[in-house]
DNA sequence: TATTAAATCTAGTAATTTAGTAGACATATA
DNA sequence: TATATGTCTACTAAATTACTAGATTTAATA
């Protein structure tokens, strides 16, 4: 399960990149907007400072925005940093691999052959579709509902 | 990530597999052979057989085995009995569907799209891999490991 | 019938992770 | 100087994970 954390942190930059052009947008209007708590979302916003993701301004008329072209900023990209590897067991992550504890022969673990079919799928989607990607998406998904079913047809 | 308890389930699914056919096998037996502590192991078996993979005998002779056949045990079926949903959010998830909480419409998500993708693409696997394929498979790796590259080429 | 070897049941616990909260502090603008 | 912002430190409560201990039930066998 993706944490809410990880949620919280993909709303939040789905929404800076909605505002891309207004500027710098404090942490009230996203915690409105988005419906994340707004003390949890500040330590949020710092962490993906710390990775280079934002930008922010103190004081007076700050604020924060991307500090990257959405169109780099993939989705897997935000979830490894918030909650760690996209793989479901560590002997079949990339970037976060660890031995299993209990692994006798990693070279005969047909469940880690199953899993790594699964972090690989995962992967495959998740490294792809970046920020701009869901942007795109969302403008299409809410055309699409505001046309009413009868009018479609 | 996989919890523990579901990857302990799996390793002891998998070794009744391959003792399909020498009859009762004791909890003891099981947790030694596949590293599993014990007294955890007794409750996830437990769990398997009120979920009907099981079957067990009580008292001296007594033990386990598989109450199904290993082709009609897939391993997307376990992880959901031990871990709940293959979905990454409630709100993709087909046999725990749930309205996300902060959720303000589903129709507009993009997040739920790209999870989609991911619950999708999990399933598509973990649904068509069973015990059997991966008993198979077990024999290809051990095969392979067992001759030397040298001798292969 | 007593002993033994097995599963099962009840009831915990310790450590970790998740999802936050409170409040002081630093900084920039007007 | 007042005010509106981000930042830092330090908590906390609840849930989840990964177990453990010990008594009990059941069936075979000596």
């Amino acid at each position: 399960m993706l944490s809410k954390k990880a949620k919280y942190a993909l709303k939040a930059l789905l929404y800076l990149t909605r505002q891309q052009n207004a500027g710098l947008v404090i942490i009230s209007d996203i915690a409105e907007k988005e419906r994340i708590p707004r003390k949890f979302l500040e330590a949020i916003l710092v962490d993906l400072k710390t990775n280079g993701i934002l930008h922010s301004v103190r004081g007076k008329k700050g604020g924060y925005s991307l500090a990257k072209d959405p169109a780099e900023i993939s989705v897997g990209n935000i979830i490894r940093m918030i909650d760690g590897p996209l793989a479901p067991i560590p002997c079949v992550s990339h970037q976060y691999y660890r031995k299993c504890d209990e692994c006798m022969d990693e070279a005969t673990c047909e469940i880690r052959i199953v899993m790594k079919k699964v972090r690989d799928a995962t992967a495959a989607i998740l490294d792809t579709t970046f920020l701009s990607d869901l942007e795109a998406l969302k403008a299409i998904l809410q055309e699409e509902s505001d046309q009413p079913i009868d009018f479609q047809i």
